[in-house]
DNA sequence: TCGGGCGGATTGTCGGACGATAGCGCCCTC
DNA sequence: GAGGGCGCTATCGTCCGACAATCCGCCCGA
């Protein structure tokens, strides 16, 4: 009958203000904000009040503060604050690493299929960069690991899906830890990755939707086998760390 | 060489020991956080930078207050929330209702095809209901969207992957406002939804795969012809409209 | 022209204050 | 004994003001 008569805090009127000129483009990506002294004049609030406000996007990532810096910048979330965020909230949930390991299997497939119409040289390079960095320097696991991401993320990329791209980073995120023990704990594991790799890579040149389709999801299969190998249980939690970004 | 020595501020410090906290169930779901006072004599630092903590943290959807309350109570955060920060980061990507067409075409499928061998007597209820649900009460274009995702929901969440339903909030978010306009916009929209749903829902009491992974594809290609009958270009921009929760 | 130093501007943190109100217990009534 | 109203107190929201640290831009001198 009457409306539901809530009254929002100040900090948070005015971090909805703000965001809703970010995402009008009125405040452009890049632009530094206005001063904590001036938005606690033009909004006649506290600056207190308004240093909530900033916490609140801070933590969206809507603006953020350049190393060594002090002023804040206008910024869009980018992939990896979404990982982190989406990571966090799928580690509450207890997520386990099939569920992870079974959504990458349906996204990268596809995004390797969808890529394989449209990749342009460009992306094959980058492709091919990943895949020679995994061949030359995967002695130690954590790089290898850095270069077999790049290599997903690589690929994804050709797809041109945004959407995808960004869907795929928590996955990679959630999926490292696990992934880690793999490489390390299964010998010929590098050797099966180099191959699966370059069969995409094949694929990807050859515009040849199936294989590239194919050879991503025979590549991922391979990740099971090696946990059975490297005895990790798929029905564990997912593993996080907090990322002290 | 030497250590990046960056010093992190105090606020940041506090939410991440919070956040940790939680993380690690010290702090369950449910539970009231201290009060601003306790937290600040505890840390020994100024109530200010508390809050300061505070409003990162419930950015985050770590901590939120129920209506009408005044302590804040430690939370998971939800599928809203995730869908709000994805789809804000999406939009300021600048991504089309293409891309997130294609991702939902890629992801629903799936999670139909998956359903079809592990849904339940009570998963069937339930996309019954938001089947019966459409049927019934569809007139009102904006009700209309309400049971569809509804729909689109309860399929996911019989593929028992969590990851997946999660992936789906942002997607069905960002495709509210363009299905809208078409279910309005197009005479014979309604009638085709409840058939596609009611092919979809027999596939999966019947518990065939195919059929449930076919009917769904379907489903959404089905959206794409919408949105060429009511006129809805695919390359622009998917809309956003700041959920001010 | 370029390096370096100086001063102002801006952020991080603090101490404290005060009104509004949610939460809780007390007491009163039936 | 149960239920409901009332008042107290704890807690939040916001504000005022202060001060140190440090980043930034300007100006000066070599």
């Amino acid at each position: 009958m009457f409306p539901p008569l809530r009254v929002e805090p100040t900090y948070r009127k005015l971090a909805l203000a703000i965001e809703t000129r970010i995402l009008e483009r009125t405040l452009r990506d890049g632009e530094p904000l206005p001063t904590e002294a001036e938005l606690s004049t033009q909004f006649d609030v506290h600056r207190s009040t308004v240093r909530e406000a900033l916490r609140e996007l801070e933590s969206a990532g809507l603006v953020t503060r350049r190393r060594g810096t002090k002023r804040l910048v206008v910024t869009r979330p980018g992939a990896a604050r979404i990982a982190d965020t989406v990571g966090r909230a799928l580690s509450l949930e207890d997520v386990t690493v099939l569920e992870v390991w079974e959504s990458l299997h349906l996204v990268a497939p596809a995004a390797a299929a969808n890529g394989a119409r449209r990749r342009t040289a460009a992306d094959l390079a980058a492709i091919e960069a990943a895949y020679l960095r995994f061949t030359e320097d995967s002695a130690d696991t954590t790089r290898a690991l850095v270069h077999m991401l790049a290599f997903f993320r690589a690929v994804t990329r050709t797809s041109g899906n945004r959407v995808l791209m960004l869907t795929l980073e928590p996955l990679l995120k959630l999926m490292e830890p696990t992934l880690a023990q793999m490489v390390a704990g299964v010998p010929q594991a590098r050797t099966r990755i180099t191959t699966a790799q370059r069969r995409i890579l094949e694929a990807l040149t050859a515009r040849d939707t199936e294989a590239a389709r194919t050879w991503m999801s025979r590549y991922l299969r391979d990740f099971r086998r090696g946990y059975e190998l490297a005895n990790i249980s798929l029905d564990q939690r997912v593993a996080w760390r907090s990322t002290n970004r």
